[in-house]
DNA sequence: CTCAATCTGTTAGTCACTACCGATTTGGTA
DNA sequence: TACCAAATCGGTAGTGACTAACAGATTGAG
């Protein structure tokens, strides 16, 4: 009944979730995702392949696993509701992506920076990978309507949030392709920061670190 | 070797798609898309379930079928290079929702009408279909980069086009859930339409048919 | 120390999907 | 008209993701 009553036991249950997940990506990155069956990480990872459906319940979940959304969630409420929307929005996706990716420190790539590299490609070139990422986007989505806390009542706001949330997601999700072809040689935060001033104007978005958006000219429209 | 070479042959293939792809919207609306196997609609169709494998590669495209995307890439290259790239995107997405529901008379609804509901509903419900089809938006999404005609050249303009293709496809996304919310009463053009406005400012996109976000109030940021 | 909960493994099964093969039908041709 | 090439259709066997049910081992608490 009680949640905390184990810390040996959550400790070897997060490290065999992260020993699944290394070795899964690094399969999936060498042979290529549907090359590569589960019992094939199962047996990497020296588990039955059981075990891998007790902590994954699908393949995809191996490399999508991720908690960020609760914490873009978590700075819309925090962020104050006289701002318009597709800044609210903006400012918790690139304020999020710059924790996400931890202060970054100079030029060589920390280790868990390029996990989150190795995913990501995995997650644009699979195509099953991708599908089930934009739809956890399109989740997302739901719930930043709902940490934005419109008035249930008037239908056209609710529309008017389902909009602004989609289309900053699209930008984030644009903007992540970006920086991984780049190899995560720029700031996350910064693409993000480019990408929605690309598509709602520079003076929507506000700078994030300082020299965001600094090299970013013209709005949607060219 | 000859592509024509038969008409009736066509005509048969075609049928036998159309009634496949029918029966199975009907049977996953009626029992669910999980509950309902291959063989299920197989039988309903009357056909075998390779012949059901031969006309649609998976499973979810039995419902995600649509040519709609060739269309949407045709409208961008026909568009003046001169306007701004959302309102070329938007425009062509507007247009072609126009011509895929049909110049609809009065408030019943074609059978047309009727079939491309139900296909919508199931797509936002079953997690699989939604997916595939967020995914098929962005491979439209390539297209219209491509149809753009955007300098190789320069990475920074193909960047920009990426933004405003992926923002313009979420507020599509975003707009067809309303319509099927709304039981497809409302004008499918003008839901775009109001969606693109609501997400880029009013004066990014031109009305469709004329009484088109007319009802639109307010831009992205309320 | 004992008990209960949790973690793990094994087995058997369903279902989406593929590869391979043979049978039938259709359209054009000698 | 007879024949051939191509396309469609069906059956069989197999792979792989995923689930349900059962059994053994380990850990934390009283």
């Amino acid at each position: 009944m009680v949640d905390q009553h184990s810390t040996l036991r959550a400790q070897r249950r997060t490290e065999t979730q992260r020993k699944i997940q290394a070795h899964a990506v690094r399969l999936f990155t060498e042979r290529g995702y549907d090359n590569t069956t589960v019992t094939d990480v199962a047996e990497a990872a020296g588990v039955s392949p059981m075990t891998v459906y007790r902590h994954f319940p699908t393949k995809e979940d191996m490399v999508l696993v991720d908690q960020h959304g609760r914490l873009v969630a978590e700075r819309i409420v925090a962020s104050s509701a006289a701002q318009p929307l597709v800044r609210r929005i903006g400012n918790a996706l690139i304020d999020s992506a710059a924790t996400l990716t931890g202060a970054s420190q100079g030029d060589d790539l920390t280790a868990g920076k390029r996990f989150l590299l190795a995913r990501l490609r995995l997650m644009i070139s699979t195509p099953a990978l991708r599908a089930k990422h934009l739809d956890n986007h399109y989740a997302l989505q739901q719930a930043i309507v709902d940490a934005l806390g419109n008035d249930a009542a008037d239908p056209d706001a609710a529309f008017h949030a389902q909009v602004a949330a989609s289309a900053c997601l699209a930008a984030l999700h644009t903007a992540l392709v970006r920086w991984a072809e780049d190899d995560g040689r720029t700031e996350l935060a910064d693409v993000i920061a480019k990408a929605l001033a690309a598509a709602f104007g520079e003076d929507t978005v506000k700078p994030a670190t300082g020299i965001a958006s600094s090299e970013s000219r013209g709005r949607a429209g060219r």
